[in-house]
RNA sequence: GGCCUGUUGGUGAAAUGGUUAACACAUCGCCCUCUCAAGGCGACAUUCACGGGUUCAAAUCCCGUACAGGUCACCA
């Protein structure tokens, strides 16, 4: 059959793929420069799977001072949402992805949204045509459900392949008729694969792999003109000059036909990273981190936590390499850019989403900070998430970072905060219109006596630190405590309780908490007045 | 059912044939401490899903079994 002249009956309007060639010339790469990309289908909001689908190909492509590109694959128009694309952008974005291409910024090798190539598309599957490395079928959605269905009965494997791949050998001028007639037809590849042959493929991240070949025609035209994804990503990635193609474990299958289509057009593959998903346990089970199951996968979940975005990056990274973790620690200074990621260090099963571990490395993020930096973080958040603190925030700059700095400095700091809506938690007894009550259970020893008498004859706001606990010591016996811890651990039944304990009766009274930062600091940012009114909800509290 | 891939403590994991199976999170205990947090110390897998085999030597290599995940579309 003469093929050109079937590919000229197919595609009349279609380009020479030679246009595409020389519109999209090579990139001229650096040494080691990688293209990687992320390219997600705009099906609905970004969950923390996707954004380490995302993280993985930005990582690699900045470290080796390449590019990051942003392809949206909208291919499949039913499952499309509305701001779909809008939503990804911004939510990459606000995770601080650098993307250097994009459907917003485009480089020279756009479109970057899959629908808006239609025309590169059919260049390329007409080429094939024109080789003899693809066909039209004219089956119908039906005839193939038929075909699927008597291949389950008889036990053969499904797909159109071999006896079953009818089309494949239609004549020109049946082909000809078919389409004067109007028929719709889909383009398939003609695969020369034997499925009972063995092939290696060497994985960057789950290493070696041995397959059947593939011997199915797979549709590389769907009937309305779209590629599906194999094909696209095909043409996509080799003309965009991709390095690396990182994605999804679930395609790993496909492995043997996607390479079929690099061999039918003679262009080189690139290398393939196929990343595990996140998963979760659900009971005994660990299933994928899934969009429909789990709104608290949802970035935007973090987000109105205030999880800090550099906090969910540095877990993305521990998830990227475990190794990454131990760097870290030994070099606190650095920033993730500076480690060296690898794909073979990569998880090979998936691994678990840990809520745990993203709040710990939180709460040391926050450990590290400058009580500014929160300050203004904090603000930034609640204009957001919540006014009313927003507004207590605005008003009360130096008393939030007064606080804030307590035991912060130092070479082992605080790590009572995991999140942006912790600071409110953790703040707000300071402020008389966030105190409201008691939150403790009454203790036998509280007594606000030994409360009074300390504020009155005691208590000195100009003390320094020593003086100030010297003083508490020095009530303790008044009232039968001991001042000193072990005294009291020794002979507990001579005392009501130890200078500890009076600590905490002054704590519970002034903060409502039994767990605050350091007592002497936290006093120091109350005044007399306030200290009065405390104490007199301190008794209140008592009498009830 | 076919094909592919996994399976190390409560959790994430390291180790790529060679001393007592790293490390981190969580948990528990002790110390320090005004309390809390942090920190220090210690406990927590006599063992790497199970059964065989190769080897002087196996969590690591091979075979089988079980279990789990993925995939088998004109979805990506």
């Amino acid at each position: 059959m003469d093929y050109k002249k079937l590919a000229g009956l197919l595609f009349p309007d279609a380009k020479d793929i030679s246009y595409y060639l020389e519109k999209y010339p090579k990139r001229e790469k650096k040494d080691g420069e990688e293209i990687l990309r992320f390219a997600p289908s705009p099906t609905g909001f970004i969950h923390m799977g996707s954004l380490f689908a995302a993280f993985v190909p930005e990582i690699f492509s900045h470290q080796s001072n390449g590019k990051f590109i942003l392809r949206i694959e909208d291919t499949d128009q039913k499952r499309e949402i509305d701001n779909g694309i809008e939503n990804i952008i911004r939510d990459l974005k606000n995770y601080k992805f650098i993307i250097d291409e994009s459907p917003m910024n485009e480089g020279k090798y756009g479109p970057y949204i899959q629908t808006k190539r239609r025309e590169i598309y059919l260049s390329f599957a007409k080429y094939l045509v024109s080789i003899g490395k693809a066909y039209p079928c004219f089956c119908s959605e039906e005839s193939i459900q038929k075909m699927r269905e008597t291949q389950q009965e008889k036990k053969d494997r499904i797909g159109y392949y071999g006896k079953y791949a009818k089309c494949r050998n239609l004549t020109y001028e049946e082909i000809e008729a078919k389409i004067k007639n109007g028929d719709k037809f889909v383009i398939r590849l003609k695969s020369e694969g034997d499925f009972n042959k063995k092939f290696i493929f060497n994985d960057l991240i789950k290493g070696k792999m041995e397959f059947p070949e593939n011997d199915i025609d797979h549709v590389l035209l769907k009937s309305d003109g779209l590629p599906p994804y194999a094909f696209a990503h095909v043409v996509d990635d080799y003309l965009m000059d991709i390095t690396t193609i990182t994605r999804a474990d679930e395609y790993v299958s496909s492995i043997p036909y996607h390479l079929q289509i690099w061999e039918a057009f003679g262009f080189p593959a690139p290398q393939y990273a196929h990343i595990a998903p996140l998963t979760k346990r659900e009971g005994t089970t660990i299933r994928k981190l899934s969009k429909r199951k789990d709104p608290e996968a949802a970035v935007s979940y973090y987000s109105e936590m205030g999880i800090p975005v550099d906090a969910v990056r540095l877990y993305l990274a521990t998830l990227l390499n475990s190794d990454f973790e131990m760097w870290y620690m030994q070099n606190p200074e650095k920033t993730i850019s500076d480690f060296t990621f690898k794909f073979n260090k990569m998880s090979v099963g998936g691994s678990l989403f840990d809520l745990d571990k993203l709040i710990n490395i939180s709460k040391i993020y926050f450990s590290k900070k400058s009580s500014n930096d929160i300050y203004e973080e904090t603000l930034e958040y609640s204009k957001d998430y919540d006014r009313d603190f927003y507004n207590i925030l605005l008003n009360n700059k130096e008393k939030v970072i007064a606080f804030l700095n307590i035991e912060r400095n130092i070479p082992r700091p605080r790590k009572d905060i995991s999140c942006y809506s912790d600071v409110k938690k953790e703040t707000s007894y300071i402020f008389d219109e966030l105190f409201n009550e008691y939150e403790t259970p009454k203790k036998e020893f509280y007594d606000s006596e030994i409360l009074k008498e300390y504020f009155v004859n005691y208590y000195n706001k100009e003390d320094d630190k020593d003086t100030w606990f010297k003083k508490i010591k020095d009530l303790c016996p008044k009232f039968g405590f001991a001042s000193e811890t072990k005294e009291y651990k020794q002979n507990p039944e001579k005392y009501k309780g130890s200078v500890a304990d009076v600590c905490e009766i002054i704590r519970v009274a002034i903060t409502g908490r039994t767990m605050t930062p350091d007592l002497y600091e936290i006093l120091k940012l109350f005044t007399k007045e306030q200290i009065n009114e405390r104490i007199k909800l301190f008794d209140e509290y008592l009498q009830k």
